[in-house]
DNA sequence: GTTGAGCGTT
């Protein structure tokens, strides 16, 4: 009954989602079902989860079945204090499939009704690529190796748009009718001045090591001093299935999969 | 164990 995103996406068709953002990590559905459910009947409840930790990323969807229920919850649990935290709540922008939806409700689906189902012979090797990616920048909201990302892109618009939510940090917007739309009101004089230097100038030096003392192999160079235990038994060999796994080819695999003669006799090529 | 911009699953 409560449980929600279990059996997937019932019935979006006819129904509005709502989009809450600023929900603590611990806010289940079950526990936003209560105070929608409230104000209207709501249908589903979603709240997307990281792949590696399981923990919930923050906002979570909730699905009505009128848009003037859904309006109003958007309007009544805009602002409200859950677990502690004021959530936001407003109407989803995209969809499930990256759909626009106008007001919660999707006004544009895959017109894949037509035509055939059959898929087209472009590329095959395309799956899962897509949607780690777009884990993989999500996830990078914060923690540790955030800063490494950052460093490596040298920041970008991403720094605009941490320091942005400082500056807007006004809860003067919240509880006081429905003006979101001045948020886009901010011109958007700075266009060009992205990173500034010159775009040919960028040298792609994918070598940055400004730090030589890092050895190229740190698993080949064990700390020689630090060595409570010579060698770690549990670690090595267990039971002696692979005694190293890593090393069994740093270069390429066994001959017997791509080419048969890679580098001798191989008078064809 | 943590964090805080944003838009989604079987």
């Amino acid at each position: 009954m409560s449980h929600f995103g279990r059996s997937g996406p019932p019935d979006i068709a006819d129904t509005y989602s709502l989009l809450v953002l600023n929900i603590t990590f611990r806010t289940t559905a079950d526990d936003l079902f209560p105070l929608f459910d409230k104000y209207g009947k709501v249908v589903d409840i979603f709240i997307p989860k990281d792949r590696r930790t399981g923990e919930s990323r923050g906002f979570a969807f909730v699905r009505y079945k009128y848009a003037d229920e859904a309006s109003k919850a958007v309007d009544r649990l805009d602002g409200r204090m859950v677990d502690g935290r004021e959530i936001t709540v407003q109407f989803a922008k995209y969809g499930p499939n990256a759909e626009r939806i106008q007001k919660g409700r999707i006004i544009e689906t895959s017109p894949r009704s037509k035509s055939s189902r059959s898929r087209s012979p472009s590329r095959r090797s395309r799956h899962r690529d897509d949607y780690k990616d777009k884990d993989y920048r999500r996830r990078s909201r914060s923690r540790s190796y955030d800063r490494n990302e950052r460093d490596r892109y040298r920041g970008r618009d991403r720094d605009s748009r941490r320091r942005s939510r400082s500056r807007s940090a006004s809860p003067d917007r919240k509880g006081r009718g429905r003006g979101r739309h001045d948020d886009e009101r901010h011109s958007r004089s700075r266009s060009r001045s992205v990173d500034s230097r010159s775009p040919a100038r960028h040298s792609p030096s994918p070598k940055r090591s400004p730090s030589p003392k890092r050895s190229i192999s740190p698993q080949k160079s064990a700390s020689p001093k630090k060595s409570p235990r010579r060698e770690s038994p549990d670690n090595r060999s267990r039971d002696g299935k692979s005694p190293t796994p890593r090393s069994v080819s740093p270069r390429g695999r066994p001959d017997a999969s791509r080419s048969p003669s890679p580098r001798n006799s191989n008078g064809d090529e």
